[in-house]
DNA sequence: GGCTCACATGCAAACGATTACATACGCGAC
DNA sequence: GTCGCGTATGTAATCGTTTGCATGTGAGCC
């Protein structure tokens, strides 16, 4: 009907009750009586009422939404992430307010801002290259890590990175690999550090050579991945197979050497780590890791959720299982070595 | 210091000047004296106060936010049109509320709900089987679509999908192909529709045949392109080249046949469409047409921003030229037919 | 009939900022 | 000395809800 947007002093009007009973009749419709709440809901529906968002946060002292710090939106890997997130924020009401740190200046800067800014009921990090140091923010909303940080008492939700790392040298070792080399993540990321970590212990206990020549730094990309491919053809004395941090290095490490002609796995193994999308869709499919990617989201909402509704600022952690998946990139060792 | 966050009442206090005072500091520095000035900055630093972004702007009428809404935000061809918006909104201190069409109920009355609810100062629409109905609503925010939708005057951008199909066929029938098939995105969707169109309308200029059964349907994933692999491997009489809606298709339908040892593109020649990051590195290399994702979300946003400032709800459409990119995917028929 | 009690509703004060308007001050011109 | 004007600041209304408290009404009980 009207041109502006209805408001609750409208429908009060209307309905000939006061402002207080329209929005009782919205919140908590119990308490009102019948044959008002229907006058009410008449109004409602005649004026197209809806209430303000903004005005309704700041006197409840909230703000139906939480915010998501990343540190790349375009990248798959957080995307399912946020999947996850928003299966669980969206149906409790709650808006993902989505920042890429990638965009702006300082990301710590922007971290803090985020915290003290109020415009948030809570913070969920997905970047695992910001400092902790931040968030003893006093006043600050509840906080949940969705990625592994280094020695952080705050709630969390992670994967068992380590023991996926150390799946996937058992794996290769059992096939009768001894030469396995590692492509890792960027330096200093915490994923890059706890599967390389994995890596290296798994090698020693089962008593199989490390060399360093036979780490390669990636970060985490197809690109990189295809770099590494390029590295290892050029190596004289080749590992035999192949961990990858990533599913997504995997896959740029065998197009590219699969280019030159090197076939997997006859002539190297090749494991990576995720499971992503397209894992099962290469040729041969790719042996790797699984990690939920939708539950890490999932928990880590639904622990963000619980903190705001109890308002506490700490909560618990929780290891999400990682699964060992068996495909055609993984095989015996060349015999003629 | 205080366990209570700062309000701008407190700084007044503190600096011994009036809450409008500190308010003018903050947005119009120029029109208070600069002893002021100074010691209201001293003030917000000593209590750490930071404005309420929630009563800023119920006042001023805005939300400081603009609102996403998609159908899958854990597909990549969306996250990168994302991570494009980011870059433009972000910087412009707006924030990216993203709703997920595919979580909560009716997605159609979801949007009526974000058109109506006043909690964006903006709207972008990146879900292609919404009904524009919804959009005329009145005293609603601006709305940019990107994506294609028919016969729409909304302001939007849309990419040169009719073009990019024609490309793709032109390209395969110099290459001597005379049976192409197609495999489509789900059917309604308008992406599907369009390049479907363009499909069609280029075999006939160039008087190739088209028959129905060559006519796959898919759902853009790479499940939905190893299906379309089975089928082909299984007709009788089959198209020596196929186009696909989609990169994620192409890449599980390669996937497939090359897994039942048919090479690409010796026995048939594949061409994908977005130029997704895996395109590159997949062996052979996919053949596809790039739709550059990120600038489509660039433009939108700027479409959008600018309509913001202005006040209006309608505004120019903008559409973004595709680029054929040959890679080894695509080659001349097989000679024994 | 007066008392209590429960229930339904209204009144009005928040929530924390922005901003039109009013006021106060100082200074130069007449 | 008064007037006028520009500059700097304060006062208070306003944005649209929610909600503690007060009020009103009628029923039930002694």
């Amino acid at each position: 009907m009207d041109r502006k947007i209805a408001t609750i002093q409208d429908v009060a009007r209307s309905a000939g009750v006061s402002t207080a009973t329209v929005s009782r009749t919205l919140s908590k419709p119990s308490v009102v009586a019948k044959a008002t709440r229907e006058a009410v809901l008449t109004a409602v529906a005649e004026t197209g009422y809806r209430v303000n968002a903004t005005a309704s946060n700041l006197r409840r002292q909230r703000t139906g939404s939480v915010i998501i710090l990343l540190p790349n939106i375009a990248n798959p890997f957080f995307s399912q992430i946020l999947a996850g997130l928003s299966s669980v924020l969206t149906p409790a009401q709650y808006g993902m307010l989505i920042a890429d740190t990638q965009f702006g200046p300082d990301p710590e800067e922007r971290l803090q801002h985020y915290l003290t800014s109020g415009q948030a009921d809570g913070l969920i990090l997905l970047d695992g290259t910001l400092s902790p140091e931040a968030l003893r923010t006093p006043a600050r909303p509840p906080v949940v890590l969705a990625c592994e940080w280094m020695g952080s008492a705050l709630p969390s939700v992670r994967v068992e990175n380590q023991r996926g790392a150390a799946l996937a040298v058992g794996h290769l070792a059992k096939l009768g690999h001894r030469h396995i080399g590692h492509v890792t993540g960027p330096r200093g990321n915490v994923l890059t550090e706890t599967r390389l970590e994995g890596f290296r212990s798994a090698l020693s206990q089962l008593g199989l050579p490390m060399r360093d020549d036979w780490i390669i730094e990636g970060d985490f990309s197809m690109d990189s991945g295809a770099s590494a491919g390029r590295a290892w053809l050029a190596m004289q004395d080749k590992p035999t197979a192949l961990f990858l941090s990533s599913d997504e290095m995997a896959t740029g490490f065998m197009g590219q050497v699969q280019r030159r002609g090197v076939q997997v796995p006859q002539d190297v193994s090749v494991v990576g780590f995720d499971n992503i999308e397209i894992s099962q869709h290469l040729s041969p499919g790719l042996t790797t890791i699984r990690q939920p990617r939708t539950q890490i989201g999932v928990r880590a909402a639904e622990l963000l959720l619980d903190m705001i509704a109890e308002g506490r600022i700490d909560g618990p952690s929780e290891v999400i299982e990682v699964e060992f998946i068996t495909r055609g990139s993984s095989g015996p060792p060349p015999a003629a070595k």
